[in-house]
Order: structure tokens, then C-alpha cells, then sequence
RNA sequence: GGCGGGAUGUCCGAGUGGUUAAAGGAGACGGGCUGUAAACCCGUUGGCUCUGCCUACGCAGGUUCGAAUCCUGCUCCCGCCA
């Protein structure tokens, strides 16, 4: 039987801090003692539908301790969803509809399921809106355990506070909410981004005033998005989901800075290729194993075979959508059928045309013929720039 | 309750009567280059029936030959003092 502190050793191996010092060995021990399974709580804000490989640093941090034998309690904010956690904002969240908290957080746990082990002996979902529609009289007694200068502790309010910039009263009872979710739970373990440490810390403290043991709280280091410099989030466009294509795994990740490289690696826990390869192998083996992670190593072979035609040897993909264009008249007006074709504004298929790039069957169009013959684009494989590709066939 | 600040294009942010479709930055897109959908360089970035026209600087009016810029009212946001 292997030791707890050997089992915490293997759980903190890549995470960026265990607080407090100890308090995740005594957990394990504790459970082993009892016979029981840890209760692991993670709290999931569905305000967006998408789960990316940000949320699956953590996910898979879970799955280990669902390999051990413990409980994954995951937690739908859809409640405090209605707030927004100001984490690292510097402004307050825009806030969803009911609507649409519901659908995300659907999708999200439908998208959890790749990563977590859904046995119900090891997995648990729960809403907390099941236990934070509570009267005020409830909300009095969480609102009691904390006081102010406790809460603008944290960086962002402490920041903000000193700038003069707003902070809200609904932002300053999101980590009392999330902290209660800890009591209404009874978790032995909180897991989150280091941006959440504060908010994990701060349900020891909540869990203490309900007269329960404190968690343990354990923080994962935040995976850079493909720009390589910020946190990997759906509204900053830099985050490959989960449920992305293989190509555009593939070609996303190929995008990311080789400084950034090393950290993707170790926070997704993917064993480094030998360095007598250059970087480009490095990032195309990183690539491949991202995408064998959530496809298949069949699946990261022809994506990389993809990649390589079209974006190193400028070949036109072999799959192409096609695009029905009406061909009554002789002549074609370009820019009208490329918007339609593409979604673009005329005035933007326009401009695309003048920089050179549009190409028929691999050939630049001169940016005076705006007007082309229905025979030339009649069949042929239209292209704007690198990636965006229709092919041509006439409408009869 | 009092005082003050603010609302500009996808975002941030200049601009206080006239070459302003609106500086600058970010982002995005196109081209070049490249091991790369990286970096770097160049360019573009409201729409359209495109040597012009239309729409746009919170909303509604007004002044003016002419307003994002001045005036009036309204809506919303924020800070400070009490």
C-alpha cells in the first residue's frame, strides 16, 4: 500500500501550490484511516459553452484523484454565474441570462465527461443553485463570517479599490458564495487556478464558521493561451477546445511561441520529445499528442499531413466545401460572390482582391478584373488567403 | 443630499467648431519572409450600385455655411464629500 505522503507527492507533482503545507498529505491520510474516498470539489462557471485545455489542466488533475479511488464533486455555478467571478478582472463580468447558463453548463458537463470518469462511485454534479437560492436570514449568517478588509486583501479588489476603479457588492459576495459551496458540499479538497487562490484560502475560513473541517486547497499553475503570454480564455480567442477539429488543434497549437512551449508540456503533462530535435519537432510532437489526447494518433498523423501540405508546400486542401453560384449572366461580379461565398462584405472581398489575396485554382486574381467570366471560376478552388478555401461549381 | 468625472469605431483610447470614416495602440485580416497558423517587415481594417454616395462618436432636439466637438433635455455609468 503506498504511503500518503507518497500519493501527495504524485498528486502535487505539477501543481503550483498545496496550502496549507501538509493539509493534502492529512487529507489522504485521514480517508485511508476512515476508509473513505475524499470528496474533491471543483466549481465550474459556465459563462462560457466551451471547455479548453485552460479548464483541462485541472479536469485532469481531478481524474488522478478519481484514480485513486476518490469523489470529484463538480460544481455547475450556475448561481454564482448570476454574480461573475471578478477573478483577475479588472471589470465587472457581464451576466447571462438564465437561458444561457443552462445550456453552457450542459455543455460543459457533457465536454467534462471526456476528461473525468462519470462512474457515479467516483462523480458527482451538483448545481449550486440548489443551496445558494437561500432566504436573507441565510445570507446574513454567510455574510457574518467575513468582513471587508478580509476580502480587499485580494489583489484585484485591493488594485482596484486603491485606483478608484468600481467594485460591486455582488462581486465581493462571489467568493462568500463560492466558499459556501465548499460548506453545502462538505469538501475535503478544492481545486482551481492559482487566480483562485484567494477565493479557495477564503472557504477554509467559511467552512471553519459552519463548524466543519477545513479543505485542502490545492492551485494548478494557468496554462498560457496560443499567444503564449495570456491565460488561455474564450474571450481573448486564444484557447484550442476540446471539441476542436484535429486540424485546428493541430494548426492552433503550431501557432504558440516556443518560449511558451515548456510550460504547455509540463501543465499538460505530456513527456517531452528528446532535444536533439529542433523546435519545429518539438511543437509538432506537442501538437500530435494534444491532438491524440482528444481524437486519435490516427487523427494527429493526417492532421500533421494537412498541415505540412497546406501550410508549408501551399497546397490546396483535398477537401473543399463547395459553393453553388449562380452562372445565368456571362460575367461575374467577384465581389459580390465572394461575400456570399464567405460570409465578407463586398467592400471586404473588394479590398482582399486589390492586396492579391484571392486566387483561382492557385493563381492570383488581378485586382482590375473584378468582373471574371462564369468559365473561369466555373469548378475551380477559390481561395482567400491560407486557410479559407470554396470550390466553385455553377448553378443549373 | 452636495460636488465632480464620463459615455467615441471589434476592444482600449486621442480628439473641444472645418482637409475627421475620426490620431495611437491592441486584435483581426491580406502580402512578404519563414521550420511554423511563431517572430519580423509591409499593407488593410464601417457599408455600398465605389473617381461618388450612405451611415457613424449614449439618446432626442437646437445653434451654425459647417458639430464627435457649442446649447437644451433625457438615459446610463463612475468617483469624492456628507
Amino acid at each position: 500500500m503506498e504511503s500518503a505522503a507518497s500519493k501527495s507527492a504524485q498528486l502535487t507533482a505539477n501543481a503550483a501550490e498545496a496550502l496549507p503545507a501538509g493539509a493534502l498529505e492529512a487529507k489522504l491520510e485521514l480517508a485511508e484511516k476512515e476508509g473513505r474516498q475524499l470528496r474533491v470539489k471543483l466549481g465550474l462557471d459556465p459563462t462560457a459553452p466551451d471547455i479548453h485545455l485552460g479548464h483541462s489542466v485541472v479536469l485532469t488533475k481531478l481524474r488522478e484523484f478519481q484514480d485513486q479511488g476518490h469523489r470529484v464533486v463538480l460544481i455547475v455555478g450556475d448561481y454564482t454565474a448570476r454574480v461573475g467571478d471578478p477573478s483577475g478582472r479588472s471589470e465587472t463580468r457581464p451576466v447571462l441570462t438564465t437561458e444561457e447558463i443552462v445550456a453552457n453548463a450542459a455543455s460543459y458537463e457533457a465536454q467534462a465527461g471526456r476528461i473525468l470518469d462519470q462512474d457515479p462511485e467516483r462523480y458527482e454534479l451538483r448545481y449550486n443553485s440548489e443551496w445558494l437560492d437561500m432566504s436573507m436570514a441565510d445570507l446574513l449568517t454567510l455574510v457574518r463570517t467575513t468582513t471587508v478588509a478580509q476580502l480587499l486583501e485580494r489583489e484585484d479588489f485591493a488594485n482596484r479599490y486603491r485606483s478608484g476603479a468600481p467594485i460591486s457588492i455582488l462581486e465581493l459576495l462571489y467568493p462568500l458564495m463560492q466558499g459556501y459551496d465548499s460548506v453545502a458540499i462538505a469538501s475535503d479538497v478544492e481545486i482551481g487556478g492559482t487566480d483562485q487562490t484567494f477565493n479557495l484560502l477564503l472557504g477554509r475560513d467559511i467552512q471553519r464558521h459552519y463548524g466543519m473541517a477545513e479543505q485542502a486547497v490545492m492551485t494548478m499553475p494557468i496554462l498560457t493561451g496560443i499567444d503564449g503570454v495570456e491565460k488561455m480564455s474564450k474571450t481573448k480567442g486564444n484557447e484550442i477546445a476540446i471539441e476542436a477539429s484535429a486540424d485546428e488543434m493541430f494548426g492552433r497549437t503550431m501557432r504558440l511561441p516556443d518560449e511558451a512551449m515548456a510550460g504547455w508540456f509540463d501543465l499538460l503533462a505530456i513527456p517531452s520529445p528528446p532535444d536533439v530535435t529542433g523546435p519545429r519537432d518539438t511543437k509538432v510532437a506537442l501538437s500530435k499528442a494534444i491532438v491524440t489526447r482528444f481524437h486519435d494518433a490516427a487523427a494527429a498523423d493526417r492532421a500533421e499531413a494537412q498541415f505540412v501540405s497546406q501550410f508549408v508546400e501551399h497546397e490546396i486542401p483535398e477537401e473543399v466545401d463547395t459553393f453553388r453560384f449562380e452562372a445565368s449572366g456571362g460575367s461575374i461580379h467577384l465581389p459580390m460572390v465572394l461575400a456570399e461565398a464567405f460570409g465578407i462584405s463586398r467592400s471586404e472581398a473588394r479590398r482582399l482582391v486589390e492586396q492579391g489575396g484571392v486566387k483561382v485554382d492557385g493563381d492570383a486574381v488581378d485586382s482590375c478584373d473584378l468582373d471574371v467570366s462564369a468559365e473561369l471560376l466555373s469548378g475551380a478552388v477559390v481561395q482567400i488567403g491560407r486557410r479559407r478555401f470554396k470550390r466553385f461549381e455553377p448553378n443549373r
